[in-house]
DNA sequence: CCTACCGATCGGTAGG
DNA sequence: CCTACCGATCGGTAGG
């Protein structure tokens, strides 16, 4: 590449990824500067010339590692033509992803308990213009959503949660019984068409 | 109450109340044995009378206060009709659950993440039988769900954390701002009906 | 970037 | 159920 990185940028690097794989593993409190420095082969002295404490590191790698952060990519190179095709894609590039990095989920979740969610807010400021460009899409496909696209959006990040947190579940309590793979297609039917057959189509009293 | 209750029943569950409290705002390695004793009124030293230790108190936090525990009467004492009604009711109840008791949540993410999911398999099996009443429930309904009752399962857990966790999001971005109240029965439409317009039903290539 | 070190606090125990 | 205490380990600093 032609960017060039000096030596501290590096080890600072360096630190983000040590420090994500042990945050998301363990957790924020369970995670020592100590560990973090092993794992780059520093000395724990030597972390504070590159950040200015534990709470510090744990912001960087959150900003580098947010679960967010594919998703307009995912979007802008969508090749889908109808908005079913375009969610379909949709969640299954983001799930791969969340299989791929495991992690993405629990910093999420750290962040929200452990470090009671002060960094939320900052994080959905980043997001809003993905937000806004799914928004944009399915509202602009030839068929038009049954709902307004902001909660259609909001009901799709709980899909991508449902699945991966059940998945887990799931995986969870068979232990090495018959694995339930694939299942995201029914999400994503659920998601598309609801459980109901049309014919039930009941008006709810006023 | 015909129970009677000794006095050392009484302070294991202060302990364990105190315990959720503070397990589920700051997590598990936030919290200390000392600030669980001075919850109770009582020394440190003391909380082992009662538990093993730090991770015995946790384990009976999450059997007294695991958030599946009021579904079984929730569905039990369902009086809706059709499989529309049981589906909305049963997401009023149990979002207004989690609304008045916030770390229900916490705790589980709690479990997942710093306590590394050991607990969740006993849970799971807890909570099979209530899997069972919902699955029997929705599909001897008088419309039958196009989905296997088990996915419709999981999915509905998903609307419910869908629902709980963007809400949280949403407050948190907001602010002071509009407050996007009742979204619920959006989620639960979608849930239902899907996001698209019926007449999109395109098939899928095989 | 390392050596050496600090005060503070942790979970847990002994003895009564 | 309390007093008194333990070894271990924590995040962070001083000085080079």
């Amino acid at each position: 590449m032609g960017t060039t990185t000096t030596k501290g940028e590096q080890t600072r690097a360096a630190l983000i990824e040590a420090a994500f794989e042990l945050f998301s593993r363990q957790g924020y409190h369970a995670t020592t500067m100590r560990q973090i420095a092993e794992r780059t082969g520093l000395t724990p002295g030597s972390i504070y010339n590159h950040f200015f404490g534990k709470d510090d590191i744990f912001l960087s790698v959150l900003s580098a590692y947010h679960p967010l952060n594919q998703f307009s990519s995912f979007m802008a190179d969508s090749k889908a033509e109808t908005t079913e095709q375009f969610i379909r894609l949709l969640a299954e590039q983001v799930t791969g992803e969340l299989e791929d990095q495991p992690g993405l989920l629990n910093l999420f979740f750290i962040e929200m308990v452990e470090l009671d969610g002060q960094h939320l807010p900052s994080l959905v400021e980043e997001f809003r213009s993905q937000v806004m460009a799914f928004v944009q899409r399915v509202s602009s496909g030839p068929v038009q959503s049954r709902v307004l696209p902001i909660k259609a959006f909001r009901v799709f990040l709980g899909l991508i949660l449902a699945y991966e947190l059940s998945d887990r579940l799931v995986q969870e309590a068979l232990g090495d019984e018959e694995i339930d793979q694939g299942g995201l297609d029914d999400f994503v039917d659920v998601y598309l068409h609801g459980i109901l057959e049309p014919k039930d189509k009941v008006k709810k009293e006023p």
